[in-house]
DNA sequence: AATTATAATTGGAATAGTTCTTGATATCGT
DNA sequence: ACGATATCAAGAACTATTCCAATTATAATT
């Protein structure tokens, strides 16, 4: 076991495990850079951003862990047409509006009370495993 | 086990122009293709299928052809994941219910006097110009 | 602690869907 | 008909992602 000594930026405690996933280095460092920054990173910006404390980690790598902690529920994968794949620590169910203009990613909740099931005519019978909400357009400058 | 035939369907009636563009030979058997077969496509689909009659077109004119009914809003494209897109001549505000058992794409409307706006919080100022909502699951065998 | 087994990581090669390029062909406006 | 413009075909190029083989790390067992 590692013992963390001093550090001096503010760490979050990350556990050894997750959801039955053991939380290797890389996985931890992958999944801090989702909870710190939460701009929705492409694989290709969290590989830039963890190479500062990881400057071994390869990019397959960071696809791994990223892969690893979408499977284990950790956190969300998020697609934008046929854009690179975007992370999101965000775990409740909600939604996300892409501007165009400024390309910043808003998450986008439900409003209170509000069920997919409510409002949607699914067909008969179907069990949704995953939903993904995705707009685009862009904010009005008033 | 399916006999795939291709039933003699009814001609439809193609104008010479939609929306400002020019509906040359391809476009309008690339169209007719969407209009027919309402199984959500892929370009690869279209190109096979579209082979039966045009047996020089080329993938990269049914990938241009179909971009230029998707910019004019002729059709509509669809994204499930990082899988190939797939084409959708339904202009209806609606999702679709990926079936991974089955494969197949249902179009799922929204229940009547719904909007998105009465169900999201968007960002203030928000000016939406495109909504995908895409879900993934399976059909409960009764 | 040493040994074996299992899992994770690395770096590069491979893949797949899509886009780009170039030269040929068709269509439009005059 | 003529030049200008748009579209097409074929294949090369591009890019995000996955795969693979070899190495390294961790866990389990003795």
């Amino acid at each position: 076991m590692v013992s963390h000594s001093h550090e001096h930026s503010p760490e979050i405690e990350i556990p050894e495990e997750i959801s039955g996933l053991r939380m290797t280095r890389q996985r931890q460092e992958v999944y801090r850079i989702l909870q710190q920054e939460r701009n929705h990173p492409t694989a290709n910006d969290v590989f830039m951003r963890v190479k500062d404390r990881l400057p071994n980690i390869s990019l397959a790598t960071v696809y791994n862990c990223l892969e690893a902690l979408v499977q284990h529920g950790i956190i969300r994968q998020v697609n934008f047409d046929r854009e690179s794949s975007r992370y999101c620590p965000n775990l409740n169910e909600h939604g996300h509006f892409h501007d165009e203009v400024t390309g910043v990613i808003h998450d986008v909740d439900f409003k209170p009370g509000i069920h997919l099931a409510d409002v949607l005519n699914l067909p008969p019978g179907a069990l949704i495993e995953d939903v993904e909400i995705t707009l685009r357009g862009k904010i009005a400058t008033a």
